[in-house]
DNA sequence: GCTGCTGTTTGCTCTGGCGCAAACAGCATA
DNA sequence: TATGCTGTTTGCGCCAGAGCAAACAGCAGC
């Protein structure tokens, strides 16, 4: 089966590939569909591909030798993940599971070498995947250590909203499924407080709830309160 | 001034080097002192250099804009740093200080791309260096998210203590000066717990303390606090 | 339309660890 | 030997947010 340019032409991965520079890539990917909650990889698994999100919403997850899970990212359309090879590793740090149906465009690990060395950009491409990864986590540290719980789920929420937003008539809405589990787990909180302050959010006007959904009804307004900048 | 292959020779990340490989590697560079307390680069500076630590420890700090610093790391000998160029960045995104009186290699960014093609398990180090970087601040989100700060605290100390320890008759010496409040730093909590801590443990013989000073007395003993394995 | 499951809300209690304050101790310099 | 400066220790009070419990609500399958 052979996969048509187009899929891919406009990615920032590819950008700056010419037509032939595609048609290799390609021709070492194979495409398929992870339906919802189903995993592409798991923790602690043999590396053996890496891959790449054509359509849905990836949840990539880690689970402490206690059984704590915690969610490390989730990846959007377009973006390359689980390439464990670019980094040297021979096992998957996390596991990825499907929000949503997903179409993910698979390459054996194999290829990578011949890949990095005649299509470099993509190489590129993929290291700067993880040093903006690395500096997504290492933000991260920063807000946990500095910043109270209100903030940083604020911070979450306005993130999330800005990378896999869809705009609705209310506001921009989150547009995967997720729970206010999913919203803990991304914190380093509790189900039960990021309840209360959705809660106390929706009254004020600045979000609104419902099952597996949250839509930012103010998003200036949750800024402010990402910044602490309101007058309590 | 040319430098000698015995400075590098034995590094992880010159392992895969033959002598004109080191000598390519070394024409490029060049080695300089910084004093204990002095910048190797400043955050949000341009990154116009990357780095190795020939002697010495730095240490990585991150700002805050609302002025909280926050400890990313700690270099060791043999290490590589400041590699902004290999994840694509044009500012550095923290500050590295030495710790103690340090000697550094540097080599300007423009050499980066001739040095990746000419010398490729150099740059294979290098992002192999970023990836393992990804998983340690992973791994520091999880412990934040899930335990508590006693244990982030021995873990922190044991991980210091493994990679910068220096072996006494007493234990485990930390080879750097190092304050409670750096500490503090590493861990996002406060000055305070962690000397109320320290303390603790020094009165069951896990540790002793002194200014700017920890040694690990009883490893396993920490290990067991570590892990939350203690009946208390 | 009923049933069950999964996700959500909310009240209450309790506590880890932060913030403040003050005293204390090494170490360097005059 | 005295004087500061910087880092450390310790006591005390407080509160953000976790933990527990229980009721509630949307949605899928029968």
């Amino acid at each position: 089966m052979t996969l048509d340019r187009s899929l891919i032409a406009g990615l920032p991965a590819f950008a700056d590939l010419d037509g032939p520079g595609l048609d290799a890539v390609l021709a070492r990917a194979r495409s398929s569909r992870f339906p919802k909650d189903s995993e592409v990889f798991s923790q602690g698994g043999e590396a053996a591909s890496f891959f790449l999100l054509l359509a849905g919403h990836i949840r990539v997850v880690r689970t402490s030798p206690e059984g704590h899970q915690v969610i490390a990212r989730y990846i959007n359309e377009g973006e390359l993940f689980g390439i464990a090879v670019a980094m040297g590793r021979s096992t998957y740090p996390a596991s990825a599971v499907a929000a949503v149906d997903c179409v993910v465009l698979t390459w054996p690990n194999a290829a990578w070498p011949d890949l990095q060395a005649r299509v470099p950009s993509f190489a590129a491409s993929a290291y700067q995947t993880i040093g903006s990864r690395l500096q997504d986590t290492q933000a991260q540290v920063m807000e946990m250590s500095t910043q109270q719980v209100e903030q940083r789920i604020a911070h979450a929420l306005l993130r999330i909203v800005s990378q896999s937003g869809r705009k609705t008539e209310q506001g921009i809405e989150v547009d995967f499924p997720i729970t206010r589990q999913d919203i803990a787990e991304m914190t380093g909180t509790t189900l039960h407080t990021v309840s209360r302050l959705l809660s106390a959010w929706e009254d004020e006007g600045l979000v609104k709830g419902g099952r597996q959904r949250v839509v930012v009804t103010n998003p200036h307004g949750l800024m402010v309160v990402a910044e602490n900048r309101r007058r309590k």
